[in-house]
DNA sequence: AAGAAAAGTTAGGATTGCCTAATTTAGATT
DNA sequence: AATCTAAATTAGGCAATCCTAACTTTTCTT
């Protein structure tokens, strides 16, 4: 069976692996919160359990099985964010937080009832993509903010999950999933974009601008 | 803070402990499934957090605060139960296992969340009371219905919850908390109880019918 | 291509919570 | 009071997961 610590390298492996290039290990370690020499030990220690190839001095990669299994902690996750959200009424930026303990925790069983509850949802309270039980996932489409030029709109597709400042700030400017925007300008020498969402023109630094995906149409 | 064992430990103290007398170190590792070897070491540990008295050779009793964190895991773990049959649709059977998980992960917001969607209840699914934030806790005034001779009639205020054959066989003969029970007779050589309940008259073991609370009226 | 810098690994330790085996204490028996 | 037994404790280990410090490999610079 997978500890809770085996789960977070996997999950956080399969995130910081995207487009399939090897993780390296210090990557790895600043995104867990560790030093380099405990990430070491650890893929000694996960390379044995087959849910990834370590390869000395050239990162990690997950195998079919550590995929599998970084989809099934990261629905979990997604699931219980909607739950808490949705059914619990918990302000959704301090969900990411909870879902980070709950999601070793929860029974496959309670899972279950919660999607069943919620509608076999698709996706979770920041836009993220609920992956199904055998670890299908929906490619978002969208496009960083940040890159966008003026003349283009579209709509908020996901917002980073993991700063509670920024979503109670996303939230107070009306931009979270589902609003329409339309860019007006974007200002060369700092990167902030001026938009305008629900009927009010906004300036958005350009580090808020890349943490909000947007569909465009 | 208090670990998940911390918590496991305080919590079996207090269950052992009704009445105040001291709990022995081989009843605690039965009840906690450990061995008593392992009960001493924990239990040094913990009288340095001031959350109980361990006096070598003569057993462990709570202090205040102690008594405070586990009327606090016992609220938490009454309250999971409930929100797991009522809200979720578990079957009260299977709810105890998976709230023993989820009481040492849930936080406070979740859980005061649980108690206002639920109402604030009194009473979790097996009938037993709910203690306040602060540990109040009603004392039951129940009487088991292996006490009860022929003639008594009273309402089912409580069973015991950790068999999950015992509930679901509990369920089944309609003797669950809330139900209208009178006593027909007590067969003296074995203990069986011959009851009424919902219409219907059953014969009850001993040890079942040890495992039922009746509030007599 | 040599040397320096960066990245990664190994070695050795700490902590938590469990175990078995050996020893000590308390309490009962004679 | 001496002895026996049952209960409790200590000693010494193990597994998981983290750490720091020392060492090795890779990569970059010149």
């Amino acid at each position: 069976m997978l500890t809770t610590a085996d789960q977070n390298y996997i999950k956080a492996i399969y995130r910081l692996q995207l487009g399939n290039e090897a993780v390296s290990t210090s990557a790895l370690a600043a995104a867990l919160g560790v030093t380099p020499a405990s990430v070491s030990g650890m893929l000694r220690k996960l390379s044995r359990s087959n849910v990834l190839i370590h390869q000395r001095y050239k990162g990690v990669r997950l195998t079919a099985r550590g995929r599998l299994a970084a989809l099934q902690v990261i629905r979990r996750h997604r699931l219980i964010e909607l739950f808490l959200v949705e059914i619990l009424g918990l302000p959704w930026d301090s969900v990411h937080k909870e879902a980070e303990r709950l999601e070793h925790v929860v029974s496959d069983e309670i899972l279950e009832r919660m999607d069943v509850l919620l509608g076999h949802p698709a996706v979770d309270p920041h836009g993220a993509p609920i992956p199904s039980h055998n670890g299908r996932i929906a490619s978002h489409a969208g496009v960083r903010l940040a890159e966008l030029d003026a003349g283009a709109r579209g709509t908020v597709s996901e917002v980073a999950d993991h700063d509670p400042d920024l979503l109670r700030y996303l939230s107070d400017i009306r931009l979270t999933p589902g609003a329409e925007v339309a860019v007006i300008d974007r200002l060369p020498f700092d990167g902030t974009v001026v938009i305008t969402v629900s009927g009010r023109q906004q300036h958005v630094s350009a580090g808020v601008a890349s943490a909000v995906w947007i569909e465009t149409t």
